[in-house]
DNA sequence: ATCATTGCAAAAGATTTGCAAGGTC
DNA sequence: GACCTTGCAAATCTTTTGCAATGAT
């Protein structure tokens, strides 16, 4: 059901192993399996995902390459810094999607089911200029919800569950 | 700074009290000494505010019409409920705004100083419908927010102080 | 008198921090 | 070996909840 960007990623030279490893040489910090791990699955797919989602899905403690909650939530904070993630906020928790080399998109929310629909508008742009030259306002970025119920959830018949509150 | 409302206000033919009462009665809810204190303390200007905020500048304990931090938590979920407020989350925290009687907006953050500075842009509408048109979605409403640097803080000279991390 | 509401204390949920032990360069 | 990182435990911050006492109708 979400848009299918796969034909207009923006083209990047470095994946996002190499990005973070430039931004840690860059700042005498080191390549641990911690971050490796936290790192090889965020990228391994395309998905909005909250820190408890995440946990859930690392190894767990007493397996190999388990990451402990501290080290997760210092990693992310990490990977925001270095352009690898973007960071916003719903129902009280941090939420995390793919920056890096990802096109800009804003989110429709399902009341429902809680899932994630992006879409893109130019629009958006248009917005932004206006209102920053009206308030002599330096814009650096935005961010927009759309709320209501997907037409998933729409339909009463052949209804999704509702997914954990993100 | 923010732009003047003032001639474009929604017409109500009630006050938020008024409204409030309302709402209480049709809920065989009570009028408390509470629910006045704070109403009363929201309503008495515009702006927008988290709990921490708001607490400091209702009565302290010991003092006359004290009200503790869960009647004020409960309350303002009331006032959110009963359509006097908007809520919203930034910085780990809940904002609230006036609702009731007041035109739609959005909203511009200073990440330097914090304030907020409201704008109204009907281009967010013919955003909503052409992507509520593409997903099928029920657009029931959305959340803008523009950040980056206000004029005030732009200006090296007479800088403004950095405002609690509202 | 009935029953909603309050304040207190405590719990809960998300995230952060101090610090000694361990890992990377 | 130097010093960045980690995991643990505990703290912090925001918000919520159980419950007995209080107050509104």
């Amino acid at each position: 059901m979400a848009k299918d960007y796969s034909l207009q990623h923006v083209s990047v030279s470095l994946s996002p192993q190499e990005r973070f490893d430039e931004y840690l040489q860059s700042r005498a910090m080191r390549n641990t399996q911690q971050r490796r791990t936290v790192l090889e699955h965020v990228f391994s797919h395309h998905d909005h995902f909250d820190v408890e989602t995440l946990i859930e899905q690392l190894p767990d403690k007493g397996e190999a390459n388990y990451v402990s909650r501290p080290t997760v939530y210092r990693t992310l904070t990490e990977f925001v810094d270095a352009g690898l993630l973007r960071k916003f906020e719903l129902g009280g928790r941090a939420i995390y999607e793919h920056d890096y080399g990802y096109p800009e998109h804003d989110h429709m929310v399902c009341n429902q089911c809680n899932q994630f629909f992006e879409f893109h508008s130019d629009e958006i742009n248009n917005i932004r200029e206006s209102v920053a030259q009206d308030y002599r306002f330096r814009v650096t970025g935005h961010r927009l919800l759309i709320f209501g119920i997907c037409s998933d959830c729409a339909q009463p018949r052949r209804q999704k569950r509702k997914q954990d509150l993100i």
